[in-house]
DNA sequence: CCACTACTTGCAATCGCTTGCAGACTAGGC
DNA sequence: GCCTAGTCTGCAAGCGATTGCAAGTAGTGG
């Protein structure tokens, strides 16, 4: 009789009463026994424990959450997946999170604005907090959109969001000197979307670099949506400038640039030089590889997560700046001599 | 009085209640208008929907979850969404998992056998299903994980779990005919993981391919993990076998091949012919791209939702099997008349 | 031996929504 | 005008955890 009934039970997911009563204590007990496990005298409390371990217990997640108001989740909004920025950098977070047993709401917005006010309103009932990675949104309706849910905002800079950030104005500055000591006079600077903050920024430095110098050619494009067929298109641009040092935004757009000089019978590094920005896997695997400017993808995603719990416990946060840095690879090379 | 009461109550989130009492209705009503439309006279649903809109009701997910069992969240567990494979096939499960009103709870199991097995165990009790993207666990192990939970395997076939796969052998055998016609004879194959299921088949296809003729020659590399620097490193193996027409286990290996090629001064397709498979961003970001098999990673992803919630409905559901097509492109050319 | 802390435990309410059941009300058929 | 069959609606009991409060136990000092 007895084993019918505990049989019963170990078929239907076992609850903190199941457990209570194959113990005979009482269902508090056992949910302290998890939640604060010094308020029980340690034999129950060990007791209660290998119980769950043998019946597999795990708790109810919707239930806690109706009863504390916390899901356990963190929504991770970005625009869109499928650029190769954000892969390590979702998985970054991903790992952060799990480790203090969080699970990450994935959504993707399409690089649409709208989507982004859309979807933060879908999941913001179901997570405890949310990071939200280079939004386009402008500041006003972002802050608006983000008022009452706990939120970090990665790659943008809104005053009064908490933010994690990656500046790589420095080292963009160095590639730019590290073009200029090959020799080249000529710069292109390819812009990215100018609803992308990094973007804004990135420009502004490479500018400032440029002003300071009499003895070059300084060449602004753009706004270019930070896709390869964007900067594929690009391409006669560039050469129209006559510029043979660029500045793309991004590595995607660079690896553009590049396919769309080859389409004009143009090869990298002979005939132009050009440095991209993130570093992302592309970089590394296309050959030549791209010189570019390195973000600390791994690290942003851990101190995204890290902020966000900062938040959530009401501790003050300040904004982060993690560095970029310029990385030597094989698209860079001395201006050829031209024809004249 | 009220008024103050009012307003207190709208600061509060709103919930069934609150728009009951405010209506001079029951809560059922209320839940019913959206769980069970055609239960309720329009007129009342009509103003049930037109409140819950003026106060910003969004129906708690937790208490639905605790009092339906469901929580409206599919998890998708991925080996590394670090490999350019899996980006678009997230954002397709993404898209495709919103249409029915259903988040995705992302997992990363960085490859690891156990990971899956943790992870899985981990999040299962969070979810209503689970889709699981190329799984590296062996079939047994991973069907008594599977059993109790609604999932559905993507890219890989085990026997009595209900699976969306990629087969890709037809345009493999076209990719192998191709740079046969283009007059190679010595082939080489990269193998992929031994666990990866893909790697297999396509392995057999090719050595199937190769079987049948006399006049070529026909190595076998491998496996080699499906990852940038082991493609590289595998470029000297492929040049002491001679051959000169390679087909790699996917694109991120094959991009690894040609950078190893490279770094032995060789030119791909001057110097080999090399063909991919996948069609990842890289194979079409790289210059010269990369001919290669396309992987319908979108409709994989759709799919795999599809196929989620016949499980779920508790439907039969059939494999699904998706074609690849023969993408030709830029690393394949005649071989080089050799020296000899 | 009793009162007084200090621990542990159990009771019971609560979180917000769903849903079986029963009652109320409406309308059509005879 | 009465009965029957629908339609709608409300009541109340869950779902599985958390947690304030009170009761119980034990250890300590007077």
């Amino acid at each position: 009789m007895l084993s019918v009934t505990e049989k019963g039970e170990s078929m239907e997911r076992a609850t903190i009463y199941s457990i209570a009563s194959s113990l005979g204590i009482s269902a508090s007990t056992v949910s302290r026994a998890f939640s604060r496990p010094d308020m029980v005298k340690s034999s129950v409390r060990e007791a209660v424990l290998a119980k769950a371990e043998e019946v597999g217990y795990q708790p109810n997640r919707a239930a806690r959450g109706l009863a504390t108001g916390q899901t356990g989740v963190f929504g991770l909004l970005i625009p869109d997946i499928t650029n190769p920025f954000f892969p390590p950098f979702v998985r970054a977070v991903q790992h952060a999170a799990g480790q203090y047993d969080s699970e990450i709401l994935l959504i993707d917005s399409g690089r649409s604005q709208n989507a982004e006010e859309d979807l933060v309103r879908r999941i913001r009932p179901q997570v405890d907090g949310l990071i939200i990675a280079s939004p386009r949104l402008p500041s006003g309706r972002l802050k608006k959109l983000l008022t009452g849910i706990p939120s970090v905002v990665v790659n943008r800079a809104v005053r009064g969001l908490p933010a994690v950030l990656c500046d790589n104005s420095t080292a963009l500055r160095q590639a730019a000197d590290h073009l200029y000591q090959l020799r080249h006079r000529k710069f292109a600077l390819l812009r990215g979307p100018s609803t992308a903050w990094a973007a804004v920024q990135r420009a502004r430095a490479v500018r400032e670099w440029a002003e300071g110098r009499t003895d070059i050619e300084f060449t602004e494009l753009g706004p270019i949506e930070a896709q390869f067929a964007d900067g594929r298109a690009a391409a006669t641009g560039v050469v129209d400038s006559g510029a043979t040092a660029i500045l793309a935004f991004d590595d995607l757009m660079a690896a553009g640039v590049i396919a769309g000089l080859s389409d004009l019978g143009e090869t990298v590094p002979r005939d132009r030089s050009i440095v991209g920005c993130d570093d992302v896997l592309l970089a590394q695997t296309m050959t030549p590889s791209l010189t570019t400017v390195t973000a600390p993808l791994t690290d942003l995603g851990q101190q995204a997560v890290t902020t966000l719990r900062a938040v959530l416990a009401g501790q003050p946060v300040r904004d982060l700046r993690l560095q970029g840095e310029l990385a030597l690879r094989g698209t860079v090379a001395p201006p050829r001599r031209r024809r004249r």
